[in-house]
DNA sequence: TATGATTATCTCAGATTCAAGATAATTTAA
DNA sequence: TTAAATTATCTTGAATCTGAGATAATCATA
C-alpha cells in the first residue's frame, strides 16, 4: 500500500512556492516590511495612484487587512491618503517622496533576488513551466 | 519601457499556488477545519503516533502554534495527548476514534479534489512539471 | 425625486501566527 | 556525580489576518 504521496506535482508545487515565499520573506525582512506590506509599495511603484480597493483586488486580501496594512504604511511615512474629489467613498494612495526612495532601492534588489532563484532554468524550461502551471491554474 | 512583468514563471508560479491552496482551504472550510488543523490530523493519519515536534517539522510551523493548533484539536476530541513514557519532555499524539473517522470520510474526497486540480497535465507533463519546480526549489 | 441596491472604506472581535522566553527533562562530558 | 548543553513543550505578547457589520456616498430606476 503505496502512500508516501499521493500527488507529487501537488507537493513539490506546494513545496516550492512555499519555499520562495519564505525566501522572500526574509530578505523583505531586512527593509522592516512584510510580505503583504511590500506588495502594497510594489503595487504602487508600478502602477502609480491606486485606490485601495484596486490594491486589495491586485493583492488579495480583506477590506479590514488593507485598512490595516495602509495604515502602518502610512503612520511609517511611506505612503498617503488621498481622498478622491470625484467620488467621496473612494481613497487615493500613493507613495510619499520616502515610499519611493525606499522602493527605488529595494526593487533592484528584489528583482535580483527573484531572477537568481529562477536562474536555473533556460529560457524554453522557462517557457515550458510557465505553459504548465497555466494549465494547472486554469483547471483550479 | 516594459514592466508588466519582470519575472513570468515566478509570478504565474506564485498565483497558481495561492489559487491551489485557497481552493483546498474553501474545501476544509466545508469539513470546520483551517489547512493547518488538517494538515496535522493528515500527517497523524498518515503517519500513526508522532511527536509534537514530529509534526511541526512536517508541516513546517513553529512549536508555539503547534501547541495552538494541537489544543484546538485536542478540544474538539479529533486527537488526544500522551506522555511518552521514556522521555517524559516528550508528548505523543494520536488520533481518536472519532479524528480517525472524520479523515476516513474527509481524505478520499480531497485526494480527489487535489488529483482534480491537476488532472489537466497528463503524465508525461506532470513528470517535467515536477522536474522543472524542484530545479527551482533546489536553488531557492 | 425618492428609495433601494451597490460600493468603498473603516471598525471591531476573534482567530492564528510567530518569536522570545520559561519550564522541565534528558544527555553529555569533565 | 554534577554542571552545562540540549531538547521538547508551553506561555505570553505582539502582529497580522479575516469576516461581519457600520457608515457614508453613489448609482439605478420607478
Amino acid at each position: 500500500m503505496e502512500r508516501k504521496c499521493s500527488n507529487l506535482p501537488f507537493l513539490v508545487l506546494m513545496q516550492t512556492s512555499k519555499a520562495v515565499h519564505e525566501r522572500i520573506k526574509e530578505e523583505m525582512t531586512k527593509n522592516k516590511l512584510s510580505i503583504t506590506e511590500f506588495s502594497v509599495l510594489e503595487v504602487l511603484y508600478q502602477k502609480g495612484k491606486q485606490t485601495i480597493q484596486q490594491i486589495g483586488n491586485c493583492i488579495l486580501i480583506s477590506s479590514g487587512s488593507m485598512t490595516y496594512v495602509i495604515d502602518k504604511l502610512e503612520q511609517r511615512g511611506l505612503l498617503s491618503r488621498n481622498a478622491c474629489p470625484d467620488d467621496r467613498r473612494v481613497i487615493h494612495v500613493i507613495l510619499t517622496d520616502d515610499g519611493n526612495e525606499l522602493m527605488e532601492e529595494i526593487m533592484p534588489k528584489y528583482r535580483e533576488l527573484v531572477d537568481n532563484m529562477f536562474d536555473s532554468l533556460n529560457s524554453d524550461e522557462a517557457e515550458i513551466l510557465v505553459h504548465l502551471l497555466k494549465k494547472v491554474r486554469n483547471k483550479v
